[in-house]
DNA sequence: GTATGATTAGTCAAATGTGACTAATAAACT
DNA sequence: AGTTTATTAGTCACATTTGACTAATCATAC
């Protein structure tokens, strides 16, 4: 059992979502990751992990022919796949973004849990990068006005720009779901 | 003429800033690498980067031998080197970090420039961090509470933070600057 | 006296990622 | 009538990156 390759899950999660949404073709699925403009997913890239999704029973294809027009590869989601989805997506919320350049991904796919479980995952992934700062903050005590840790500073100031982001919508779910007692998933049109 | 391969400049800048510092050997710049928590560059990658750099005649090698300690290679900074250190810490310190996941190596050494060269670098920097949060800026008139931009919104989170920090610390540095005449750099140990 | 860990130096197979390319149809523009 | 652009679907060779491994010496701890 070898799970957790981390760099290639916040890829899955993205093919995995677009599919989620409905079942497309490889043109739909590469045009909606360049316009969703959240990650450097490339064409070949997303080719072979739609592969290897394939061929681990995730993903099925169809081949259809529309009039004249090239015949397209549509690829579904299987039940296994659908199960794989969830649970990267709840990892991905309760885990903090490794800075692995590719965007938030999971952030995308709120919508798709019950809001009460999504805080609940965001306030985990809240309380690592807090344990985080609180770890890194003892470092700096630097003499005079020396500037070797400006690198150093610019990083924890980004980790702390996204801890209080974090923060700040964990406390606005919150305040929301204090008026609605809603609690069902309401996927949006993409 | 195919300069600028983006993935490797950042890299090879923080090789080369390692040996601008002093010769090291291996086993120190891989540890020199690791220590200073700004990257994730691994030994494998650190070691091919280190060969195409003797390669390209930016870096030169000694073999030494101290007591009955394994032989080292120590690696030194040749002119070509350190005047291609120049350009890419010039480049990179005027050039936004395109999130590659690699952290801002530039700032690093910000000391080995002059600071008043160094500061009109960052101003450049900010500028065009300026201008892509504006463009970007416009777009997102999201219609009621839904949470389909969360995403978007979160990425915009950071890159502002990032402006302000910048911002804040060329403010410092010009209001240094105003006390100081002084424009030599001085190097720091590491 | 032995075991553990740091110092030192890498290598290699395997995975991963991408620039550049091909191919064909249709729509839109000149 | 000819050219460009969008739609559609990939592939292939190449560069890059890394997990896991080997090997040897010396210091420290148990």
């Amino acid at each position: 059992m070898e799970r957790q390759r981390e760099p290639w899950d916040a890829r899955a999660l993205l093919l995995l979502g677009a599919l989620t949404v409905r079942s497309q073709h490889g043109y739909q699925i590469n045009d909606f990751i360049e316009r969703c403009r959240v990650t450097d997913l490339k064409k070949p890239t997303a080719y072979a992990l739609l592969d290897r999704l394939v061929a681990a029973g995730h993903i099925s294809v169809q081949t259809e022919q529309e009039g004249n027009r090239p015949i397209r590869k549509v690829y579904t989601l299987t039940a296994s796949g659908q199960s794989l989805f969830d649970d990267l997506l709840r990892e991905n919320l309760a885990t903090p973004d490794t800075g692995t350049g590719s965007g938030d991904i999971g952030l995308m796919f709120l919508d798709y849990l019950p809001r009460a479980e999504a805080v609940a995952y965001l306030r985990r992934r809240l309380d690592q990068l807090d344990r985080a700062l609180a770890d890194t903050a003892v470092v700096p005590p630097h003499g005079g006005h020396l500037t070797v840790n400006v690198a150093l500073e610019h990083q924890l100031a980004l980790r702390r720009a996204d801890r209080d982001w974090l923060a700040a919508l964990v406390e606005r779910f919150e305040a929301e779901s204090a008026d609605t007692t809603l609690t069902s998933p309401r996927p949006s049109s993409v």
